[in-house]
DNA sequence: AACTATCAAATTTTT
DNA sequence: TTTGATAGTT
């Protein structure tokens, strides 16, 4: 008998080394189904926050190596890239726990550990000669989706005389939330956008040429990775050749798929057999990318006999007091499937309810506990400041930028947005792909004297002609423009056909690095960024990798100005919510606990939108080990600004944390003040505020 | 046809 | 604060 043969016999007697430590829920859940060669069948883990879950799913895929499972077919689908490493570096850990032969498997790698939409850009390209795809094709970020959808929006004559057409963003929008969610349009529109049900039949035509308009150009959005990849697995013969690949598929973050992605799973796995899924519906925050939540709650009876459901409820990241807090918030909730959570981790410090005047003292409040708390031994690194929306971190940002404290933040992707990564990254895409028109019209304006007119003609000939024509310099430009248009042309045609890498890309930084200082007054500090994208280049085997994974898989963090700090350094964590997913510090503060951020005044229509608000809070509650701090600004300054205009609105602590649930909470204010002074300040503010509003109701 | 200036509007969360 | 449409200038 070998030592997996026992663990599955659950002989605790005979419990290998490298499952020690787990509980009997996470055992069961790690040791389901036996050995590799009679793959289990299907199994849902309901795994709490805090619940070892990570820890629970690398010991499952290093249960599989060791019962003889092969590394290269096992599937392992995660939320973000680096949810994929962190679990590939556990496995390895624990596999070199098991035997050197193991340890060395694992090192190897898994080849197939990643996001749904990387995965499927690499199956597809593996595919493409089947599905009728070039398998070059180009990969369009949300911002280049956004641009030819504007494309086509004009081109079908939907934009301007007056109408009120949708923004091209929330076209985008529109046709996603139909994508994911395998809707029909009209439905679609009445639950989710019903301001634009109105145009119906337009936005159904514009999406048809949407659609023609990718195809022509070899050009995929985020949503046809998945598409492709049901349509592809929706075919029998298909769907056996890609499902019999994997031996194994576990699926991390299972609330947060959305009902493509199942489709997708359901294809290559009909019977569920090595199917693992793992997830708790108290943490579904993505029903805005048409995650739904019923593909947790429905995933057992897909199947036959129903999958194997294991409840992971014990917590060991949080304090008790905390998990309390958590626990009464998430208990308002109408329907709940998972049972609270409990944990052994005692202690008296309840978190913590700050009031605080504006944002401004909010700032200040939250910079003067994290320096106290790093007085007192806990590194930056080990703290962090959640919020809801990117920008509600602006104040912050400005209080710690003045004081030199150095953070990083996480949420809001602003390298691959600046207009000149953008600009270079278009040079890229079009010279690997000529038919990409969106990148091709960034690429050709940003030479002087040519503009949308002429871009456009030149991407009608580069489509006319046919493939592989050299034909770049004799397009017709202005004679202003000819000698800059030869040499970018020049630099375009090499780069086609470069092989090496990233030698090519810096050439064209070089080229751009010029164009730059008449293009920005800020010329230098965007150079930096230009540096920083050949320096990121550089670690890319190829161009094609590089444009892919990039896309896929952006830098998720963007720093202050003072540049990325080196991993060595300490930085504190800023970070939104979404953006936490999955993580732990062992303090965090969590900015704008109030009505109108969270829940977010944007998402209050329905019952639905407000029950997944409330899911955010009790996420970001639970990222926290030790100390848990929620600001409540009591008032707001209005955005419509002005400058220094004080309009401002009163906010009130958010619904989410009722009177009946302050007990769970330390209230103080801050800064602390005398009891009385700060009351009597209270009321001659309240009193002038109030005045103001009364004049205001005239103005 | 390209470029510049100006004013109005919108404004979450992310692969 | 950024983006998009529009009018006017080169």
């Amino acid at each position: 008998m070998t030592k997996a043969d026992a663990a599955v016999a659950g002989a605790p007697a005979g419990l290998p080394a490298y499952l020690e430590g787990l509980n009997p829920a996470q055992l069961e859940a790690a040791t389901h189904g036996g050995t590799a060669d009679q793959a289990g069948g299907p199994l849902l883990v309901i795994a709490g926050a805090g619940s070892g879950k990570t820890n629970t799913l690398a010991h499952r895929v290093a249960h599989l190596l060791a019962g003889g499972a092969d590394p290269g077919r096992i599937l392992l689908l995660t939320f973000s890239r680096r949810a994929a490493d962190e679990m590939v570096r556990r496995v390895q850990r624990i596999a070199a726990k098991v035997s050197p032969a193991h340890a060395r498997l694992a090192a190897g790698g898994f080849a197939w550990a990643g996001t749904f939409h990387s995965i499927g850009a690499r199956l597809l390209r593996e595919f493409a000669g089947r599905i009728g795809l070039d398998p070059a094709f180009t990969i369009h970020d949300r911002e280049d989706s956004a641009d030819l959808m504007n494309l086509v929006r004009h081109e079908l004559g939907l934009s301007g005389k007056g109408k009120r057409f949708p923004l091209k963003g929330t076209c985008l929008a529109i046709y996603s939330a139909v994508v994911n969610t395998q809707a029909p349009l009209g439905e679609v529109l009445l639950s989710t956008f019903p301001w634009c049900a109105g145009w119906e039949t337009d936005l159904k035509a514009l999406f048809r040429a949407y659609v023609q308009a990718k195809q022509a150009q070899q050009v995929l959005d985020y949503d046809d990775l998945l598409l492709y990849w049901a349509q592809m697995v929706s075919e029998p013969q298909l769907a056996h050749e890609v499902g019999e690949r994997f031996s194994h598929v576990l699926v991390d973050e299972y609330q947060d798929t959305n009902r493509l992605q199942a489709a997708i799973l359901l294809a290559m796995k009909p019977d569920g057999r090595g199917l693992t899924v793992v997830g708790d519906d108290a943490q579904s925050i993505y029903s805005f990318r048409g995650a739904d939540i019923r593909n947790i709650l429905d995933f057992p009876g897909h199947f036959d006999p129903p999958a194997r459901q294991v409840t992971l409820d014990r917590n060991y990241r949080s304090t008790q007091p905390i998990l309390a807090a958590a626990n009464a918030v998430i208990g308002q909730a109408r329907e709940r499937y998972c049972k609270d959570l409990w944990t052994d981790r005692v202690s008296a410090a309840r978190p913590r309810l700050v009031s605080v005047r504006d944002e401004a003292d909010q700032a200040a409040c939250v910079v003067e506990q994290i320096l106290a708390r790093r007085e007192e031994g806990l590194k930056l690194k080990q703290q962090a400041v959640l919020f809801r929306a990117a920008h509600h971190s602006a104040r912050l940002e400005i209080e710690l930028t003045r004081r030199h404290i150095p953070f990083v933040k996480f949420g809001g992707l602003k390298f691959l947005e600046a207009a000149h990564v953008k600009d270079l990254l278009a040079v890229l895409r079009w010279a690997q792909n000529p038919r990409d028109r969106v990148s091709g019209f960034r690429a050709i304006q940003l030479l002087p004297g040519i503009g949308p007119r002429i871009a456009g003609r030149i991407l009608d000939n580069v489509q006319a002609a046919p493939p592989g024509c050299a034909l770049l310099p004799e397009q017709p430009v202005p004679d202003a423009a000819r000698p800059g248009w030869l040499e970018f042309a020049g630099l375009v045609e090499d780069l086609a056909a470069a092989t090496s890498w990233p030698a090519p890309l810096e050439r064209i930084a070089a080229w751009y690095e010029t164009r730059m200082e008449g293009l920005y007054d800020d010329h230098e500090v965007r150079k930096g960024d230009i540096q920083q994208l050949t320096r990121i280049a550089a670690t890319y085997p190829s161009r094609e990798r590089f444009l892919t994974e990039l896309t896929l898989d952006p830098p998720d963090a963007t720093s202050d100005e003072s540049g990325a700090p080196q991993l060595d350094e300490d930085y504190l964590i800023l970070s939104t919510i979404h953006s936490a997913k999955g993580r732990e510090w062992p303090a965090v503060s969590i900015l704008n606990t109030v009505d109108g951020c969270l829940p977010s005044d944007l998402a209050t229509g329905s019952e639905r939108e407000i029950e997944e608000e409330m899911r955010l809070l009790y996420v970001a509650m639970t990222r926290a080990r030790d100390h848990l701090d929620l600001l409540i600004p009591q008032r707001f300054y209005v955005s419509g600004q002005s400058g220094s205009g004080d309009r401002h609105v009163y906010a009130s602590r958010s619904r989410f944390i009722p009177n009946r649930l302050l007990n769970h909470f330390e209230q103080i204010t801050w800064p602390t003040a005398e009891p009385q002074t700060a009351a009597r300040d209270e009321t001659r503010q309240a009193a002038v505020d109030l005045a103001a509003k009364m004049r205001a109701m005239w103005d």
